[in-house]
DNA sequence: GCTCCAATCGCATGTACAGGGTATTTTTCG
DNA sequence: CGAAAAATACCCTGTACATGCGATTGGAGC
């Protein structure tokens, strides 16, 4: 059975020579190839490969959200990221949208053609630097602690600040806390002090950013 | 420069066996062995070698404290876990303690050294087998979707929804994308749409949530 | 007892925002 | 080329927001 591959790469040279590649080798197909990040999502629909490679520098789109969107809708058997170097932040998030392995760009074409053999075989390609990578971040799970700069909410602050990131006003904010509205107020403008922003949206950024709001459930 | 290369193993004949290998290669020396948990611990004290090879099957004690405290102790510049099937479960918690590769016992002879080599160069050796259950370990925290499929976004509304989270008003934001500040709040009715939020704050958080938004530099 | 601070409440002002429309140009893709 | 999508632009209305200020209360800690 030869293994289907679909090619999500914007660099047309380089989307040629992995299609060569693939056509050079008797077990596997190319069926098809996108240039883009739209055109990738809309390919999704109709599309069931045993391969899927993405590349995360598409110059229009979230590569690690066509990698979510790619494994929602179980589009093809295995998902590989096909990345440049100077991009080893995003691994635990592409790992964490559905991809099985993560390659690097620059190596030779054999690698590439092994990876995906290795894959379709049900094992998981990991660059060594990308691996190396993995461990550390295995290795330590929780550093958000940085330092003692982070700057201190009150309690009430927080709670206000998290409402704020669900969207609720001010008036609603008061209600759930059984407090005056001008008492949220009064925490709002402390929030954005002591954050040092003057708005909802920048508020909430830093907060997650300084870890002191928690993540949703998207 | 040799690899000097010491291997905690109950096993006689697995013990023999790479042994055996290792004294075959002109790059590696066997520095000692150890059966047991206890042994190897008393041996720590005076031991100074490149690769330390720990099997997490020993008899009499927990391989993962015996990491630890090899790696509390800077005896070697690198630890690889040797395990047999079935044994995953403890591949975190080695690498939490100190180990920089896994493997799985039962591979050709060549695949060891090779490992070892790999370590002694700065690699990460770690079975395919066991890079799947990495993956899967590292794709677990991620909470299940509800189906419901990533809103897309244009690149122009992502544009908007950055700067917000930087705090701009829309009129700054107008400014700096050099278009009208009525285009901005259209852009930015269009992300509420998508979605599904009703103010900035909240879409902030939920453009985090997706992925949608890069998280910035606390 | 006194101080500090979190938490509370209040007012006033000008601006920004959300949300409802509609419509044109430019890009992209088949 | 022609259809579709994205990006652009505009208007209006009521509300929410940011931010200036002052003030009281209750608890923690010295």
């Amino acid at each position: 059975m030869t293994t289907s591959v679909y090619l999500v790469e914007d660099d047309p040279h380089i989307r040629e020579f992995v299609a060569a590649a693939v056509a050079g080798d008797p077990g596997m197909t190319m069926a098809g190839t996108a240039a883009t990040f739209r055109r990738a999502v809309s390919a999704l629909d109709s599309l069931k490969v045993n391969v899927l490679i993405v590349d995360l520098g598409l110059p229009d789109g979230n590569g690690i959200d066509l990698i979510r969107r790619a494994y929602a809708a179980k589009v093809s058997d295995w998902i590989l990221v096909f990345s440049v170097l100077g991009e080893e932040s995003k691994v635990v998030a592409a790992i964490k949208a559905g991809a099985q392995g993560y390659l690097l760009k620059g190596g030779p074409p054999a690698e590439l053609l092994r990876a995906i053999r290795q894959v379709a075989e049900g094992h998981a390609p990991i660059s060594p630097s990308i691996a190396r990578h993995l461990l550390k971040i295995l290795r330590e799970p929780e550093v958000p602690k940085s330092g003692a700069l982070v700057p201190l909410l009150t309690n009430r602050e927080v709670q206000v600040l998290e409402l704020i990131a669900q969207g609720f006003i001010n008036s609603e904010i008061a209600e759930r806390l059984s407090i005056a509205p001008y008492t949220v107020s009064t925490h709002v403008r402390n929030v954005y002090q002591k954050l040092e922003v003057h708005a909802r949206g920048q508020a909430v950024a830093k907060g997650r950013d300084l870890g002191i709001l928690s993540r949703g459930h998207p």
